[in-house]
DNA sequence: AACTACTTTATAATAGTTCTAAACTAAGTG
DNA sequence: CACTTAGTTTAGAACTATTATAAAGTAGTT
């Protein structure tokens, strides 16, 4: 890439690093989903709208899609499911927990949480993470 | 219905309780579901598979999911997601958690995990349950 | 500048699910 | 019992999220 201001330089490093190489789209799809100080929660499709919105070149579907897997196999994302039939993915790729209200998840940092009983693994099975969703509702009145 | 043989007396209850006709249908995936002693967790396909695979008069894909949907509805089966996109029902409707292994779902009873420190709901919000997934993968070697 | 492997793109294909509207049936009524 | 009707089932179309295809474009190398 020719146009490399200071701006872009992180997540191109970032993007080589990870064996990918920083093309147009991604280094802009990687400026949107890690230049934030909170976490990002969406669905392919919510970032291809609120990206494409602001665009008059658009970037396509598909490269949205492949995009999203890289960063994913690269370890830059995390997937999870809500109860609808759509993937979605978290920028805070660390282990921690959620709460999900009405389809909006926040953040509940690992340490928030603490157990004073937690099962055994099954034979032959180890633990490999412990994730917990706390579902809200309004109070009532 | 005029064949109510005892054996589908439960059901047809069941389904009449929740203000659902006990058509053949309805009766005989009632049946299929909650006619055993284990937690059942499943899709819409696998049980349309499992169940159309023994009959020459196959049940219809829409009828499946509506009754699913009106099972749900009537509070005999919970929804959850893993991570692909495709809905999961469990015959288990208390809350309780799960082990999650390469797509296998194991459950694990309420009193199996009990918490140390759990966070606040925010503001102007309630908890409405707190369910935990354990993630196992293979022992090494 | 020329080359090549990787990437993007438009588009088609797939999978899970929901919708539609016509045929069927459970259950009440006389 | 007929008769009626509201609820149900069904085949098939439609829809949505996602993946596959393969041609055109581009980053990085020489
Ligand atoms: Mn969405
Ligand atoms: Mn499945
Ligand atoms: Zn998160
Ligand atoms: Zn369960």
């Amino acid at each position: 890439m020719e146009k490399m201001n200071n701006k872009n330089k992180i997540f191109i490093d970032k993007l080589r690093s990870s064996g990918l190489r920083p093309t147009k789209q991604r280094v802009e799809i990687s400026k949107f989903l890690f230049n934030r100080k909170k976490t990002f929660h969406f669905t392919v499709e919510e970032l291809k709208n609120s990206m494409n919105l602001k665009r008059s070149k658009k970037i396509s579907t598909a490269t949205f899609y492949n995009t999203v897997h890289a960063l994913k196999s690269a370890g830059h994302l995390k997937e999870f499911s809500l109860e609808n039939n759509t993937s979605y993915y978290d920028t805070n790729i660390t282990s921690h927990h959620h709460f999900f209200d009405n389809g909006k998840v926040i953040d509940i940092k690992s340490d928030k949480i603490t157990f004073h009983k937690l099962p055994d693994a099954p034979k032959g099975k180890k633990i490999k993470n412990v994730e917990v969703v706390i579902r809200l509702e309004n109070n009532n009145q």
